[in-house]
DNA sequence: ATATTGTTCTATTACTAATAGAACAAGTGC
DNA sequence: GCACTTGTTCTATTAGTAATAGAACAATAT
């Protein structure tokens, strides 16, 4: 459970945590463990403790874990379902599907966006 | 052709104005049409001809548009090829890299929405 | 020539991110 | 019960960015 931060990107220290922690949630954390203390994490990667509490709270906002004082940041059940992309990829296969495009050309226009 | 900006959005305003360009590049806007003068949109729209100026910069530099002194905002032909699919995938692509999410796992979500 | 239109420059204001330190409160574990 | 852990809240400072404003400038169009 490794996550990483770069100080140098344009995106917020918070946000880049945040992301590094959903981007765990979707491979080996599963509901029911612990993120690192706050503390803890802060010391790791060495930024303030109250950035990394920030993101804990965005995450619990967006219902991804609970947090309870003495206890941590816990993975909650419903982060396994959890995606906040698929209103997008909906509203992309409705749109693709109306001209006439196919999955595989989709697929391939995803892949050059992500190559760029 | 009409371009929008929400001044209550937290998304900056010359970017909200740039996605409102790329979002008309997929319907109607073609190649060599002129967008409207930097004072001219900055007036309709209620905010300062840097704030447009910055939105055709950011445009200029994805190659959608070219900018000359006396000339305007002209839609370049690379930029036919940006249909409202490709305004998708870029919003889709951008999204999940803020969320952490990789190529892998948003063309499967991709693939899934294509099976149902 | 003159008007149009983007470019560049300085400057100000407001907001946000990140840091720092301290005190506090709820839960854990012996 | 008591010490320890850990998130919460508070005030404060610094740095960076968005947006605004105004002016002068330079290339292009008509």
């Amino acid at each position: 459970m490794i996550f990483t931060v770069d100080p140098s990107s344009p995106v917020p220290l918070f946000e880049q945590l945040a992301a590094s922690v959903r981007s765990e949630l979707g491979r080996g954390l599963a509901a029911g463990e612990r993120l690192p203390a706050a503390r803890d994490l802060a010391s790791s990667l060495e930024v303030n403790i109250h950035t990394v509490l920030r993101a804990y709270q965005l995450l619990r906002d967006e219902g991804l874990v609970d947090l309870r004082r003495g206890r941590g940041a816990v993975v909650t059940a419903q982060a396994a379902g959890y995606s906040p992309v698929t209103a997008i990829v909906t509203q992309l296969v409705t749109e693709a599907t109306r001209l006439g495009l196919d999955q595989d050309s989709v697929i391939s226009l995803v892949r050059k966006e992500f190559a760029s």
